[in-house]
DNA sequence: GAATTGCAAGAGCAGTGCTCTCGCTGAATT
DNA sequence: AATTCAGCGAGAGCACTGCTCTTGCAATTC
């Protein structure tokens, strides 16, 4: 086994990411450049293509690594809540994303920003980007499994209701269409009221970020757990 | 009065943000470069800084004039449906964003995309941005003219209430704070939805896309427009 | 110990944003 | 009508980028 070669590797190629990351929140995914990463590592530009066969490369590294992190810190987030208050977990995992996206702003810009023309994501990055979304489902699942629907304000139209019951028998889910539906409603306002606060749009409407974004989410949760009975 | 002068450099103005837009769908903003567009124009690449100082300013000007089209696409397909059908209004501004999306995928990237780090949006901006929630505005304060509530299925929590007061008396809204608080929630909604279906987030989740957002925005309708008394 | 493989270094190519200087020409001023 | 002058295109040049190729050294493998 080739251990002290391996090992020096391994640890080059985190120092190159470091450094990356570093150089991300300063200029953005345009700016990463990575001769002025292998100046950070006091090495010649050709040595890092080694590591990195392109830039590219690089940066999808650096994709799937902020995809895997954001996934960890929802995860961690809704652990520490009691199992049976789904709304409480819901949360959790909402103010999890808020915060990462704030802490991490260049990397969440990275997978939840503008997709790069050219660019195919690699099959690698499927698997961590599931990851957070694992999480919202396994809420969803414990939710049926307790009894509780969501409340139907409005029948699913029916190519909304295909598309949910291919995707029910596709996974493997043990949810309602409606309460899926709701689910992938409620995915997606989740990361698009992230993105839209994260990006500035909210900048000159709303002052106080965290408590918007608290009270939508309550209610993108609302939509989909509810305790009582729908109305109507 | 320098007619012929003037018009020439109008005229060349607009021949260079063509070229760019056109550069700008096949390699996107980090790939625009103010050489291939000289190149395009066959001049030399100095030339061009006659009339845009920086690639920074060309891009900008591309901004302001995909927020206009932007807003006037909303504008267009808002005019054409009858004023008292309130909830077919909305429908038709939140479709017309749809498909302006997509036929400007990199125009609607550069408003609604990751932000550049040492970006700071010039105050030219902020005039064709507002144009589009102008047309959602105009909808809320006829919809409040002709009695229609909003449903209350929770009251806004006190921060949120706060920031909506001041904002209601500083643009001089005749709405419901209630009522505007959904407002930006549907407003952040419909953009949130259309970026994350736009930059490729449902791709293998939902196949048909269109039908997913027309449910999806129809509820966001809802939850502001809302002709019966709200449930509970 | 010899062969092989991994590695860093350097030169080099084509491209980029941007600056500067150089003449020219159309337009306003005198 | 002659003259100043501002706007313009062309070209050279600087510092930077991604990426390739060759060279020579060192560590690993046989």
């Amino acid at each position: 086994m080739a251990t002290t070669r391996a090992r020096a590797r391994e640890e080059l190629v985190a120092e190159i990411k470091r450094s990356a990351r570093r150089h991300l929140v300063r200029d953005g995914a345009a700016g990463l450049s990575l001769r002025a990463v292998a100046r950070d590592l006091e090495m010649v530009s050709s040595a890092v293509y080694r590591y990195f066969p392109s830039r590219e490369d690089l940066l999808t590294a650096l994709i799937i690594d902020a995809y895997d992190a954001f996934g960890a810190a929802a995860e961690r987030a809704e652990a520490t809540v009691s199992r049976d208050d789904l709304m409480g977990r819901w949360m959790a995992v909402a103010h999890a994303a808020y915060r990462w996206s704030g802490r991490h702003s260049a990397e969440y810009a990275l997978i939840f920003g503008s997709p790069v023309p050219g660019y195919r994501a690699p099959s690698d990055t499927i698997g961590p980007a599931t990851r957070f979304t694992t999480v919202l489902l396994r809420i969803l699942e414990d939710a049926h499994a307790a009894g509780l629907a969501s409340p139907v304000y409005e029948p699913l139209s029916a190519p909304v209701l295909d598309d949910v019951q291919r995707l029910r028998s596709e996974q493997g889910l043990d949810i309602e269409p409606d309460q899926l539906a709701g689910a992938i409603r409620a995915w997606t306002g989740l990361i698009g009221l992230i993105t839209f606060i994260r990006f500035g749009h909210l900048h000159k409407v709303v002052r106080d970020h965290e408590s918007f974004f608290d009270d939508s989410v309550r209610r993108l949760g609302r939509s989909v757990i509810c305790e009582v009975s729908p109305p109507r």
